[in-house]
DNA sequence: TTATTTTTATTGAACGATCAATTAACAAAA
DNA sequence: TTTTGTTAATTGATCGTTCAATAAAAATAA
């Protein structure tokens, strides 16, 4: 059975299989044993690629975390406007379930964990001031400076909790296509507003 | 040492261990042990009045969620405005925190639990419906139907989002108040916008 | 009052299950 | 043969739950 070269492609199959199982059953009942198990391997294979349980919790939260972010590069282009970039934006963070509709309730799981976990944290802040970064950039180039870090700084917020009240009340995705309908109405509402 | 009328005292005192213990490790960290030792009592005597873990740990929810209504409702008076209503709605769901700095973190933990867990989501969706009922009765009063409508969903969501991206950097005092005015700027920009 | 019984409150040890992690052994490719 | 990939068995630790035992308070009987 074994092949060279396995490395990365049991790296990715663990992740996900993380991913699955989180959204399964919460990370309080994620073991090493019910990844393993719906990865097809067996357990002590994750020591062996990530070290300890931890080690594969945080890579599987840096994937999430840089597959968001892909997410929004690969749809820019050089001809992209400030406002077309703004619903790009919206729509990459309402997505964060893209194919896997599992990835979106185990963001939930990851950041209530980063309460009580530095390395969690660290990375949650990176996520929370990459949104508001990428907002705040756009906003600027159609309004003043103070406005512009205010609109951010509410549309981060607004996009947080439509998808948080989403996400919690299991929506399904029309719901889900509903709420960013919402979000992006709020960002042009900001646009018209103050938008010079 | 034994006392007669105990149960009252003892339900309480467990029930403020677990929004500490929880604060502070983490529900996944919680234990039965952690609990009593933080009430000072052994760690049979959960059972005797809860029955199980899983019974503590609702009967906390269902505390919060009570705490939370009878904060509105204490500060509501026959005089009470609709536009003052909502000012108020915002207040009681920023000051979760109230004294208790710890009931703060504790939420998120149960919210993201709720996710597998059925009598906890039924739990979430009562809190999420009430915000949202709340909301939606005082906007009524001052706006057409359809408006109140969208504006109680997306005020519920502003003030979800705001809450959630304060706790989730651990904001001190200064920046949840930042919040709550952000909050209720909201809520004032739409009763400028739509109302009659 | 005093003596006895019943009820309520509480403890901490013990049990079985389950956890993350380690280890030795093995299989296939190089 | 050496290296790489993988499994299966095993480890201590820790979990939630149960339970026999005990002590104080309350109720009842004398």
């Amino acid at each position: 059975m074994p092949k060279i070269g396995m490395q990365p492609v049991r790296r990715q199959q663990l992740i996900e299989a993380t991913i699955d199982s989180v959204a399964e059953v919460g990370l309080r009942a994620t073991t090493i044993n019910s990844i393993s198990k719906k990865a097809g391997l067996s357990s002590g294979i994750i020591s062996h690629y990530f070290g300890t349980k931890q080690g594969l919790i945080e890579a599987t939260v840096r994937y999430l975390l840089s597959n968001l972010q892909q997410g929004l590069l690969t749809r820019l282009t050089s001809s992209t406007t400030p406002e077309e970039r703004l619903n790009l934006i919206v729509e990459a963070n309402f997505s964060r379930l893209q194919q896997q509709s599992n990835a979106t309730k185990t963001w939930l799981s990851f950041w209530a964990q980063s309460m009580h976990d530095d390395e969690l944290h660290r990375l949650q802040k990176v996520n929370s001031q990459r949104l508001f970064s990428n907002l705040a950039y756009s906003f600027r180039q159609l309004m003043k400076a103070d406005d512009a870090k205010w609109a951010a700084e509410t549309s981060a917020a607004m996009i947080d909790g439509l998808w948080l009240r989403a996400v919690l009340s299991k929506s399904n995705r029309n719901e889900f296509e509903h709420c960013e309908r919402l979000a992006k109405n709020y960002v042009h509402s900001l646009i018209k507003q103050y938008g010079s």
